[in-house]
DNA sequence: TATTGTCCATACGGATGCGTATGGATACGC
DNA sequence: GCGTATCCATACGCATCCGTATGGACAATA
């Protein structure tokens, strides 16, 4: 984690920033409040550092932005890329992407991802895109697993706005209650 | 609509604005770029008057939010309520409590919503009752249908999760369409 | 050691939005 | 018609955050 600099990293040299951890520090604060908690400022100040480092990687707050809806683009299609090189048994690989999906730091960004880009169509059109990418590869699975083309689309729609609306949902229980829970609900999609 | 004034409303006194009418404004903003678009002034200008009348209806920004919550919370509610004086016709009943919350003008609000209130306690705790609620309602109309409990809590959550997903996935379609697929859903949901 | 490149600190200007203070306008009870 | 209550306009101080300008610290290379 961290990759510090660009082309060595000898020892020395404290709190020096890469692209890349200002945009980690960014993922963390919009997971906790919204997009209005990423403020050049506060990241700084969580990094230990000053404005100075931000405006020297990033030319402004809106160019930073784009990049880091990029970035959590590419975190939330690794989750499925990762997954492509699953023993051939789809409804376990059905399963261990959705575990992946409730599992990951990731989840529970996605309210927030989407309440801010919801209005603006370059920005929707990258979770778009990712929901396309995360959705086909479940339906693939279903497919695989032996439903007509129709029916798997239908049943990954489903787990898949299951998935979305569990991170939605603000009841306070365990993640191994929601994991279970949701077992039982792929067990439900993948009967009859 | 615009209830006017207080007591009467003969015909002068134009733009005289009441706490609701702010609610209403703000919730609009709100549906449209999330809370950091709830600004006074901005609400001030939408409704043709000035922070003066705001500052006269409500203490602060931050009590005005809360009463946002709750106003959004009995809106989001009624849905239910509604709902409650349909035909004894379960899987109908569904259909229509279904079709409610993707049809109101309160859809594509909730990501808005939660990703706003997802990590201050009071105020997730407004919107877990609503969820709750919704939930319930979902369940029991599941049970009347004739499943067992357990098996009623999953399907209407399954169902509730898909409901709410719906309003996050950022696709172009049409509301015909998300009705019919989702209509197929719930045909899946009520199947064996 | 001198030089260059990389990364950050500091200090500033400007814009924006919150909250307040105060007075004005209109409707209503008497 | 007069006083009072209701509701809003105007103007201000204040804090916050963005973006820039400029110089400094450190490492690598020669």
């Amino acid at each position: 984690m961290s990759t510090r600099g660009s082309k060595q990293a000898k020892a020395a040299m404290p709190d020096r920033q890469s692209r890349e951890s200002w945009l980690q520090a960014a993922l963390q604060a919009l997971a906790k409040g919204g997009i209005d908690q990423v403020r050049v400022e506060w990241l700084a100040r969580d990094l230990g550092v000053t404005k100075g480092s931000f405006y020297w990687h990033f030319k402004d707050r809106d160019q930073f932005l784009e990049a880091l809806l990029d970035y959590w683009a590419e975190q939330s299609t690794q989750t499925v890329i990762r997954n492509r090189s699953y023993p051939d048994d789809p409804p376990a690989r059905i399963r261990a992407v959705a575990e992946d999906i409730v599992r990951r730091d990731l989840a529970g960004m996605d309210p927030h991802i989407r309440s801010w880009t919801q209005y603006d169509p370059r920005r929707a059109k990258v979770v778009a895109s990712v929901d396309k990418l995360r959705f086909g590869f479940l339906r693939d699975l279903f497919v695989a697993a032996g439903y007509p083309t129709d029916e798997a689309a239908l049943r990954a729609q489903c787990l898949y706005r299951y998935a979305l609306g569990e991170q939605f949902i603000l009841a306070r229980e365990s993640k191994a209650q929601r994991l279970r829970r949701m077992h039982t609900q792929i067990d439900l999609l993948l009967g009859p």
